[in-house]
DNA sequence: TGCCATAATGTACACGCGTACATTAATAAT
DNA sequence: ATTATTAATGTACGCGTGTACATTATGGCA
């Protein structure tokens, strides 16, 4: 049914370890004989079968991508992992691996290890992982395997964890400097879930830049949501209690500086007069929303390329075998008019 | 290195094949040797090796998921591509396939065939075909070999070809329908890209509509994108021109709609009051713009999980095999108050 | 010419599993 | 108790490739 290498040596006049080393490029070969089996091969409509291969070799020759997942509802901005996946998908195709897509259910403890037992993934990369417990056992386990493996944006303190994360501790320093060196003293902040390690390095952020500025921190104007555009409008009740103490508020993500802004405006308030908004992300939404939104871009595509191409390169390597993956790329203040401009 | 089944089986005193079966569940077994080999295997810290496993039953086990791919660009929505992913990820899962991602270069005439050929997958879904000769020749040549795949929401003329789509030439019917209901005559239409079969079903149901309500079509309110925001944004001028032509306007895709309504408001136009819009995909951004999107909420989850769910069951029912799959599913229109509600 | 190094190719086997077929054990029917 | 039937397990091999090692061709050099 499908032909073999088989054929294609008989065709070619040759053995089949000859065709072999022909399809992969391996050791020295006359060029004739190289030709006389590509056009055997082509002839007989002969391709390498992968899975044979993966095989033989003793790898998948795939790198898994692991996202949290409950039907119909999305944890995260979708932007978020498309961007990262895109990055990812780049790396994978230009080192001829294939790119594997797993689904995890949040709050069990998923097993990694056995990813790589079963031989399914040659690598894996964890999106969307949180400091709960079960998130943090599964990547334990992973990490004591010394498995290549690689989280996205958020840090351990298992120092054998690789991470490729983004700055936002810088991130958020440079978002709410800029609101201070517009004049506003008076600056709130709606934060996300503090499971994530991303929240605390906003959190830092703010705090220095407030501190270098000379502003006292007012933890009355600190409030918190998780992420999700509704947790965003939920606060709203809140900051529009406190409006005569703040000038500006610097929000955690862009899904909920846009419930925010929402509840606000349903609440008569006049945006950006009456409030400055600074969020983050920069994501595809924020320049859709009245006002558009100044946002912290962040280089997501970046950093699933950069994961990945690591990752992989980690498995070609021998002495880069162990080495952790460490990275942490800038952001980029994007900005609009909600911050008053 | 990887404990293998010979381990177990000796652990367990039972042959190989036992160990296989065992695992499997497959035939009859005595419930005590069941038991031996389990725990065997568990205390082996063995797991079936994938790669050989699917060497050995000459299948990959994985589907393929084929998307176009530019990077640092959107084709399409993030919205759509992650709604789909999720049900496909779903059925996948609950019937224990990989899903395998795979990147598209448009323009280029991909090889499907080649993904069967060297058995990466054992059929594919492809996301974001068009009309386009490149788009046809990679989809027709699947066809020719009666491969298991099927294409997304994209019409061909080829019979052979399985789709699953959305009924768009019902969800314009109603959309058009909508703004007709509430009075509302003179009724542009924003299209977007004439590559997608999606485009001229859209146009089928407007024009149906506008007939059934014994509307004159006028052609000079007919207006093309490209799906968009940018060129949603690009058509404000012309609408804001034939505005007094102008009650309301059904516009092909959400982001079009909300570029078109970010031009009219600049050029100092009140929605709704000036036009009323209706838009089309639900997605997230439709809930966020200012007014909120009336628009055409389609099924991408199930839409999904239903394409993956017949491809696979197509591999396992033997009698299925040549089976044409030709869902189509139904819309629902949304109601906010970009309509004018 | 003879010798050696290297190029080029061939031989042979392992990889881990699924499964057809053969064999033996258990049970039912007579 | 014998036989027929089915349950339960074992034996043996194929799947298509990569690659270690063996073998043969080739060319340079003395």
């Amino acid at each position: 049914m499908t032909t073999n290498r088989k054929e294609v040596a008989r065709l070619a006049g040759v053995s089949e370890a000859t065709v072999s080393r022909v399809l992969n490029g391996i050791g020295p070969m006359k060029e004739s004989t190289r030709v006389r089996v590509i056009e055997a091969a082509k002839q007989l409509n002969y391709e390498l079968n992968a899975v044979a291969s993966s095989f033989a070799r003793g790898k998948s020759g795939n790198l898994g991508v692991v996202l949290p997942h409950v039907p119909k509802v999305h944890l995260f901005s979708t932007y978020y992992f498309s961007e990262i996946l895109s990055g990812i998908g780049e790396a994978v195709r230009s080192k001829g691996y294939g790119l594997l897509l797993l689904f995890r259910d949040p709050a069990t403890v998923y097993d990694y290890v056995s990813l790589f037992r079963t031989q399914r993934v040659d690598a894996c990369i964890i999106l969307g992982a949180s400091a709960v417990d079960t998130d943090m056992e599964g990547v334990n386990r992973l990490a004591e395997e010394r498995l290549p493996f690689c989280v996205m944006d958020q840090r351990f303190d298992n120092p054998s964890v690789s991470v490729v994360a983004a700055d936002h501790e810088q991130g958020s320093y440079e978002a709410v400097k800029h609101l201070i060196d517009k004049g506003y003293r008076k600056i709130g902040f709606l934060n996300g879930s503090p499971q994530y390690s991303n929240s605390w390095d906003r959190m830092t952020g703010y705090r220095k830049a407030l501190n270098d500025a000379g502003i006292k921190l007012d933890e009355s104007i600190i409030y918190e949501g998780n992420y999700s555009r509704t947790s965003g409008n939920r606060a709203a009740n809140l900051v529009y209690a406190d409006l005569e103490k703040l000038d500006a508020i610097f929000v955690s993500n862009d899904r909920m500086a846009i419930g925010l802004m929402q509840g606000l405006r349903e609440r008569g308030c006049q945006l950006p007069e009456d409030l400055k908004v600074v969020a983050y992300d920069d994501s595809d939404a924020a320049s859709l929303t009245e006002p558009p939104l100044t946002t912290v871009k962040v280089p997501f595509y970046e950093m699933g390329r950069l994961a990945a191409e690591k990752l992989l390169s980690r498995l070609t390597d021998k002495d880069e075998t162990e080495t952790v993956i460490n990275e942490k790329l800038q952001t980029e203040l994007k900005i609009r008019k909600s911050s008053g401009n």
